[in-house]
DNA sequence: TTTGACATGTAATGAGTTACATGATTTC
DNA sequence: GAAATCATGTAACTCATTACATGTCAAA
């Protein structure tokens, strides 16, 4: 349900084709909400055939054709309604959390290798988040510009907070994932060090007890 | 393809019922990594099909039955080899950060019921975890009592350090997430204090622009 | 005999992933 | 004429959610 939303927020900086969205999309709620064109072109279209949106099909080139996506009144209420409701709140599911509680399994390398891919994921999303951030700062983010030309400027300097406070969560985040890594790093030395094996074989026959 | 490892490191502390296993599936694994029952059953036979479990039946009472799980060699191989490969990369996707994107259409004081949410599951969530790690710690929690009583003592250490390795990066995500929370509920006051009313009407009519 | 824990699921639906499939237009 | 980008999806599959469905056993 959410990447209706998703979708909805991002069209009410301005209407936009099918491919604008998925161009837009990958810059900008994407990193609160991925998803691939292959969902977003589907619940484009059911989006407008539930009303929340217009499909106005443009003509490009001689042969080609293209949908412009406008969100209806019904789509903003929608939009209003959603951010006016308290959220669902979902329950963690991590896979590097779980990972980490058992790796009494692994051996000491594959360990060092995940927590250094984990800091690798995790510093080039804070690379681009933190770009992100600035050019949101400056104003010069594409849907950003879109947003705000066609709001009062009464209006710009909150938009921009509280974008500015998303991405400064995510930013945290991926700070924290780093650190959190690099803890894991020391802790895989001190085993290593004092020359305990991984669990290499099952602590109990696999025969029943009854 | 997470639960069924989360099943099978569930497992590796002992033989358990499905019942017991959708219990201590949720004081130990669920914090990592949440399932329904609905999920978990259907899923132990899966495992048990494929080879990685081996079911008993016991008898229980006079008419009724249970199923014994037991991680077999090839479970075991499986839940090595999957600590042992380097974690397949997911991109965030949190309705939380979605919809703090986009505050600027909410009123404030939906903002602030919003804040409280949050921080109101976060405080209670850490709460539940931070008692876990200390049951950890002090070596009471039921699985891992189980657990650690199947493995050599020399290996004690490094599998409580583990799961409180884990349970430390959850533990510093609620934090984050309880501090980020107050910084939108100040953020709120000073918007509604200035008296800025949310963006009500769409900014622009839902006519096509050509 | 009732309650609470024990025991095991199914069925329908929705959301998300992966791989594929196709063609037009613009720019060099 | 080739390459990049614009344009729009489908199909098959897996995973997750929600709601329901049913019965046993032990203890008070």
């Amino acid at each position: 349900m959410s990447l209706r939303f998703a979708l909805l927020a991002l069209l009410s900086s301005g209407a936009m084709t099918g491919y604008d969205v998925s161009k837009h999309f990958s810059q900008s709620v994407a990193h609160v909400w991925h998803a691939p064109d292959s969902q977003i072109y589907p619940e484009l279209r059911r989006m407008s055939v539930e009303g929340l949106l217009e499909v106005e099909t443009v003509k490009w080139g001689a042969r080609g054709e293209k949908k412009e996506y406008h969100v209806t009144d019904a789509g903003f209420e929608a939009l209003r309604a959603w951010v006016n409701t308290p959220i669902e709140v979902r329950r963690q599911r991590d896979p590097a959390f779980l990972k980490a509680a058992y790796l009494e399994w692994a051996d000491a390398e594959s360990v060092r290798e995940e927590m250094r891919t984990q800091i690798r994921f995790h510093q080039s999303l804070l690379d681009l988040l933190e770009h992100t951030r600035a050019t949101l700062l400056d104003r010069t983010h594409p849907t950003l510009v879109r947003r705000l030309a066609r709001i009062p400027s009464a209006d710009h300097d909150r938009i921009v907070a509280w974008k500015v406070f998303a991405y400064d969560g995510l930013i945290a985040q991926a700070r924290l994932q780093i650190e959190w890594a690099r803890r894991g790093l020391e802790l895989v030395e001190t085993f290593d060090s004092a020359g305990l094996a991984p669990l290499e074989d099952p602590p109990y026959a696999s025969t029943p007890s009854p």
